[in-house]
This record gives C-alpha cells, sequence and structure tokens, in this order.
DNA sequence: CCTCGGATCAGCT
DNA sequence: GCTGATCCGAGGA
C-alpha cells in the first residue's frame, strides 16, 4: 500500500521541503529511502531501514540545551547532516527544524560487499561517513545524498509496514515511540520494535502485502573474511 | 580542573 | 541478557 503515485516532484532526490516538516514524521518518511555516500560512480548504498526523531523539549535531545560547539549542526537548515562521536563510533543525524534531528540507525546493503549497516555506528562506519562529513547539506548534494529511488530505477511503490518503539539506549523514553523500522527487515538492529516479530514468525495469515520475509537469513550474519571491514577510507 | 554519564558495540553468562 | 571498554563533551566548583 502506500501511494505510489504521491510523485508530485520529477526528482527522486529529497528536497528541502522533506525535512522540514514535523521531525517524527520525517523519521518515519525516511524508512525506505536510499541513502548514498561517496562518488558518484561508486558510491555505497543502502535503504534506510530504521531511524529515530529527536524533538524539541526532550533532554535525550543533544540540542536540548541550546548550541554548542559540538551540536551547532543541528541548527543549520533542513536536510543538514549532523554527525557526532560517542565512544569510539560516529553516528550520522539528518536535521529536519532547528534543534531537531532524525538518527539513521540501520540500513540495508544495496552496494555489494557493504557490510554490517545494522546499529548506528556501523552504519557509519559501512558507508565511510566521518566527522568531516558534519554539517553537510544533503539537499544540495554532495558525498552524502538522499533519493526516494536509484537513477533510472522504477519507483518501488511502498514501503511496507511500518513499527514504532521506544528509542534505544534512552532513559525515560517511554513518553511516546519514537523510533521507527520497517517491520520484518532482518536489518534492523536489536532489540527489535514491538510488531516486528509477529510480522515473520508464527502468523498463519501474515502474507500481507509481498513477503518481506522472504528472506529468512540470519539477522546478522558477518562475512567474516570477505567484506572487509568496509572502513576503506572514503575520498578526502 | 574534576566529575559524570552517554543517541554504542562486542563479548561473555 | 548484562557488563565493560573507552573517552570526550557538558556542566559545576
Amino acid at each position: 500500500m502506500v501511494g505510489r503515485s504521491r510523485t508530485g516532484g520529477s526528482s527522486s532526490r529529497l528536497g528541502r521541503r522533506f525535512f522540514d516538516r514535523p521531525t517524527a514524521r520525517v523519521a518515519r518518511e525516511l524508512l525506505g529511502v536510499l541513502l548514498s555516500v561517496g562518488p558518484a560512480r561508486d558510491p555505497r548504498v543502502v535503504r534506510i531501514v530504521e531511524t529515530e526523531a529527536y524533538v524539541g523539549r526532550d533532554p535525550a535531545n543533544h540540542a536540548f540545551r541550546g548550541p554548542t560547539r559540538r551540536n551547532r549542526s543541528m541548527f543549520g537548515r533542513p536536510g543538514t547532516l549532523y554527525v557526532y562521536r560517542i565512544h569510539q563510533v560516529v553516528c550520522a543525524n539528518l536535521v529536519t527544524r532547528p534543534g531537531e534531528a532524525v538518527l539513521l540507525r540501520a540500513g540495508e546493503p544495496l552496494t555489494p560487499g557493504l557490510v554490517g549497516p545494522s546499529g548506528p555506528g556501523r552504519l557509519c562506519r559501512s558507508l565511510g561517513i566521518a566527522l568531516d562529513d558534519d554539517g553537510t547539506d544533503v539537499v544540495r548534494g554532495g558525498r552524502v545524498s538522499l533519493a526516494r529511488r536509484r537513477p533510472g530505477e522504477r519507483d518501488r511503490g511502498g514501503r511496507g509496514a511500518v513499527v514504532a518503539g521506544p528509542r534505544i539506549g534512552i532513559r525515560r523514553a517511554a513518553d511516546r515511540p519514537l523510533r521507527f523500522a520497517l517491520a520484518g527487515n532482518p536489518w534492523v538492529s536489536r532489540p527489535r520494535p514491538p510488531g516486528w516479530a509477529g510480522i515473520t514468525a508464527a502468523s498463519p495469515r501474515s502474507s500481507r502485502g509481498g513477503g518481506a520475509s522472504s528472506r529468512t537469513r540470519t539477522t546478522r550474519r558477518r562475512p567474516s573474511g570477505g567484506g572487509r571491514s568496509g572502513d576503506r577510507t572514503v575520498g578526502r
């Protein structure tokens, strides 16, 4: 389901307007969107399958206490990339409105060889997103860009069922479900949101709208040795 | 300056 | 399922 013809625009690239909307909604609609990083001739691409919204008046939001040197990107234009470091990894967010953003938590690898895009830190490491990319405007398009589909590719029409739940690693996040994921997608990080299991597991008449679960593979296989680190220092 | 704790992840029980 | 590595940012003294 999902309107396949909402194609008001001609370009598949996400524009400023897409991001300049309520954060939770942007987070939800980013599911299914293609995220590309690197040179146009050889980009690393994933399909976003899990996100989290960080809204205003939320203590867990990095921008909660106003602008600082670290979070200044969060006050940039809608579509600005906010990359921060935690422990030893980096996480990427897309700014919606000033002081609010969407954390990219996981992606389904579309580029051969891409590994471990499950989890915000792994997603960045796999794609090659670094602190250098902080402040990038993905609407203008550069090393990092977002699109509904690949160039010349046909519209897939629909992203499948979406499940929501509390955010990961946030205390008292029980207020409302701001974590979104594609139901049944094997690349969604754990713990899985409520409703996830119901889609793939035991559900007599679950086959509703196409087997999102056709891929009965191990959730997180690690091609140790083959795919390699995927850490290949991307450009510059 | 010092303290606290984290939008994580890997590894072990 | 739980713990610890690891280290920087933010805030208070």
